[in-house]
DNA sequence: GCTGTAGGTGTACAACGTACTCCTACAACC
DNA sequence: GGTTGTAGGAGTACGTTGTACACCTACAGC
């Protein structure tokens, strides 16, 4: 193996600047925008060399997903109260996923493989255990609160109640569904980081009460 | 209008035989399998004939979705302690979903327009007005407890933590990620019942307290 | 310079959703 | 009971997708 005779042509790309051209074709064009033709072009290469550094548009998803995830911080808050660190962290991919609505339906079929999903849950995990939670209770408040993340996420940005979402339902029939039409409009008042907060919130609450029962 | 010349051919097809072989080759083929050919194939028509029943493959992904919640009891229970009420509807669509995993992925984007999963929202608002909740309470209350639904079903049927997906995290580097790994061989003795249900209970526990406080 | 390797390109194909056109079968009329 | 108008069903065809395959190309090392 050391005698190589001759060494190619090096590569043209980093991984890093396909991942920064699919997301910014995600961004433009959504998710059915996002083609490994409409990827190449945003790079100026053909189609077929983008296969070069992905398997298939899969791993392609999964190269955006990390790039989404790459600016936020994963270091678990190391003082303060373990429900603001939660909080904390939460926020932080909430950002981020924010900043780039349409990645959001990715997020789960690449919760288990994305590495940046696991450096989250692995900080998720650091605070939790620092509140005192451990065994059996660790593993259902740690699922809990990546069903809650992860649902929220979705609903806030697949159209949320407080938000345009709304308007939909408000429009619904009111004698069929009374509550949901009352609902929807009281939802007017309460903002997005409200109600996401809130949510949390309430879990953190259940968490904390079941910490001191 | 009242003197028609001629009456045209019946359909052949009623709307629920299409959703009954959609719902069909959704589960033996997948969602990526649920093809416009691969239920003509079923129903023993043309491709084109479905056209004649839904406008495009997202109105019969709604038809699916439609039949896998047709089945669930959408009746708000009337006795008993609220969170009871909230398990029981929580329960009902879970069993729904859960003999039909491949419509998990179709479940957030039709969240909207189904009015299956509106009726379910309808009692579970009953429910939690039952319980005292309204204004702002009940939206955020009633969004907290969605957002955990939807997350929770798709974690559970995407692969979970207690579950064949264990596997997958248990193997991760130690190093690297040793409370994801220690959760993840913990979560061996938690099955996906209790791993659900106790998420959720966290959840009525923060929503019981803040009725309390 | 020569050369071997891996990178990049172009072509091609199967499968998808679906627009369009034609044929067909039945209910209502004489 | 034949005729007819209507909407249903079938067939064909097109644009778009992911990607397999075969080819050419440019550079590091000799």
């Amino acid at each position: 193996m050391y005698a190589v005779k001759a060494m190619p042509r090096p590569r043209s790309l980093t991984p890093a600047q396909l991942a920064d051209a699919a997301l910014a074709v995600l961004d433009r064009d959504g998710l059915t925008g996002l083609t490994m033709r409409a990827v190449g072009a945003q790079l100026g290469t053909s189609t077929m060399a983008l296969y070069r550094y992905v398997a298939d548009r899969d791993e392609l998803e999964s190269l955006v997903v990390e790039r989404v995830l790459d600016g936020v911080d994963m270091r678990p808050p190391a003082d303060g109260p373990w429900p603001d660190g939660i909080r904390e962290l939460v926020d932080r991919v909430r950002a981020a996923v924010g900043a780039h609505p349409a990645v959001v339906p990715l997020l789960p079929a690449h919760r288990h493989r994305s590495p940046g999903i696991l450096r989250w849950g692995e900080a998720a995990l650091a605070v939790l255990t620092r509140g005192g939670f451990a065994g059996t209770r660790r593993v259902v408040a740690f699922r809990a609160l990546l069903a809650y993340v992860v649902g929220a996420i979705q609903m806030e940005h697949l159209g949320a109640l407080a938000g345009p979402g709304t308007a939909v339902i408000a429009a619904l029939p009111r004698a069929e569904f009374p509550l949901l039409a009352e609902t929807a409009r009281a939802a007017g008042a309460v903002g997005p980081d409200d109600e996401f907060g809130g949510g949390l919130d309430l879990l953190l609450d259940g968490l904390a009460r079941q910490l001191d029962g």
